[in-house]
RNA sequence: GCCAGGAUGGCCGAAUGGUAAGGCGCACGCCUGGAAAGCGUGUUCCCUUUGGGAUUCUGGGUUCGAAUCCCAGUCCUGGCGCCA
């Protein structure tokens, strides 16, 4: 959320910034009519309440000194002034929670610096890492969901069966990859720094309001125990869509001391999106599912600091690919791509050699998002009520927040089961990861299960 | 889930229907050779800032007037119950 005074003074600055976005619907115009509104009023209610407060201040010293009668009068004229005010009131109330909402929907202004342009294509990439050193590949890779069934590592079928589409078990060394790598990735962001917080999944309506994932993007998020297009109210609860909600929101009013800062925290947690209206997009695999485990690094920081900040936390999230010794690339998002709540965004992106994208690597295959740092500025801060204060007799002012993924898995095993596979179908384990595999050096795969595995003569 | 008690500024804490004491911390000033102590001022948010308004967990209600009375909710503490 940006401040009803920024807004008021800068609202050029507003119109730009959607204008760079590409945002057209919220209504900015009507923004600054119902501001200038509801201080009109606002201002007209507060003479009312100041001649009230004198009335009823003298009502107290006629009763104190016994004068019933002129107490009597006084509290008749209350009386009238409670009715005015009453309307003024009511209305400025309403205009004042239409401008709230409207403010909610508002979303940050973009930094000068980075790009301009309509969408992904338009994108800066920064820098490309791994690919003068990449290893040998196979003629033909396979996708990773053909050979995660191969190698009977993925199953999205008993998946669908207990969840629905979208859904999937790991199994065998599938799941034990996983594992190994959250407790690698934490453990690299232990080594930089970072306190770990294991937070709840489910996450109320407040929470879900103060990153900025509510209240315009409710259809992407999994409620709990109703429908999403029911109406619902700040104690409502939503599944995890990512741990940036319950980690940022974890300091919501309080106040911090500047030696507290800065904080940085990772967090480890399953995600729930819907991923409402991205039906045939990436449908096969696990590149885009509605459960995914990731390690999310959360940072809160003097304001000062934070454009800093962003760089490192970018190198962060980068450390982990650079471990695991797979090719990526790191671009900086344009403003028509930038999401909702961030100020400046990277995006770090995997290299999966199977399946050619367009506009993709010049060598094949694709890249994969596998984490977005961003600078939230105070916007977040904002709606949280996230304040610290620079010095001990100085008033408490809003801090700043980033965050970046370290990183989702779902798409770090993409890139595993690809580029670390062999001519002979198994696929190599990274030397960073085996330490969390008992040494284990290939997965060779396991023998299907059941009847159907028969029919498919993969069993006899 | 039930019963009882509670929530007041950065922190502690008083006020039980008449308009939020006091203390601590912190900053500045006075005082001092310097410091401590002492004294004074300041230390939430909003508005159109020589001024005004709001603010006693949140939302309603009663009243001319609510920290105070009533209703609902959230969280905390204690007791009972249930539970992996």
């Amino acid at each position: 959320m940006l401040s009803r005074q920024f807004v008021r003074e800068n609202p050029d600055a507003i119109r730009e910034a959607l204008e760079r976005r590409g945002i057209d619907d919220v209504g900015f115009e009507d923004l600054l009519a119902v501001d200038e509104e509801w201080r009109e009023l606002k201002s007209r209610g507060d003479d009312l309440r100041h001649e009230r407060n004198q009335v009823s201040n003298r009502i107290g010293e006629l009763k104190r000194e016994g004068n019933e009668a002129d107490a009597e009068a006084a509290i008749e004229r209350s009386q009238q002034l409670k009715e005015t005010l009453q309307e003024i009131e009511a209305r400025a109330d309403e205009l004042e929670a239409d401008l709230e909402q409207r403010l909610l929907e508002l979303p940050n202004v973009p930094r000068e610096e980075i790009p301009t342009g309509q969408n992904e294509r338009d994108n800066e990439e920064v820098r490309r890492h791994g690919f003068e050193t990449a290893r040998e590949l196979p003629a033909d890779v396979t996708p990773h969901y053909d050979l995660g069934e191969d190698l009977d590592v993925l199953d999205f079928e008993r998946g669908a069966k207990v969840a629905g589409g979208g859904f999937y078990f790991l199994k065998g060394d599938g799941a034990r990859l996983e594992h190994a790598l959250v407790r690698f990735m934490r453990d690299l962001h232990r080594e930089q720094g970072y306190t770990e917080v294991f937070p709840p999944i489910p996450v109320n309506t407040t929470a879900m309001t103060g990153t900025g994932q509510l209240p315009k993007f409710a259809d992407d998020a999994f409620r709990v125990g109703a429908r999403n297009d029911q109406p619902y109210d700040d104690d409502d609860l939503w599944l995890c869509p990512t741990a940036e909600v319950p980690v940022t929101n974890m300091y919501a009013d309080d106040i911090l001391l500047r030696d507290d800062l800065p904080i940085k925290h990772q967090a480890y947690t399953p995600n729930f999106r819907r991923e409402a209206g991205e039906h045939g997009t990436e449908t096969r695999g696990i590149a885009r599912v509605h459960q995914f485990n990731k390690v999310e690094l959360v940072n809160f920081v003097e304001p000062d600091d934070s454009d800093d900040r962003l760089e490192s936390l970018v190198a962060e999230a980068e450390a982990v690919l650079r471990r695991l010794d797979l090719p990526y690339r790191v671009v900086l998002l344009c403003d028509g791509d930038l999401t909702f709540a961030s100020a400046k965004t990277y995006d770090i992106e995997v290299w999966a050699p199977a399946d050619d994208m367009a506009h993709g690597p010049d060598r094949g295959g694709r890249w994969l998002e596998v984490s977005s740092a961003s600078n939230f500025e105070a916007f977040q801060a904002r709606r949280i009520g996230l304040r610290y204060r620079p010095e001990r007799h100085e008033s408490a002012e809003y801090l700043h927040t980033l965050n970046a993924s370290g990183l989702a898995l779902p798409r770090v095993l993409i890139a595993l089961l690809e580029y670390y596979q062999n001519e002979d179908g198994t696929v190599t384990i990274p030397e960073t990861l085996r330490p969390y595999m008992d040494g284990q050096e290939r997965i060779e795969g396991h023998d299907p299960v059941g009847e159907s595995a028969v029919g498919a003569g993969k069993r006899e």
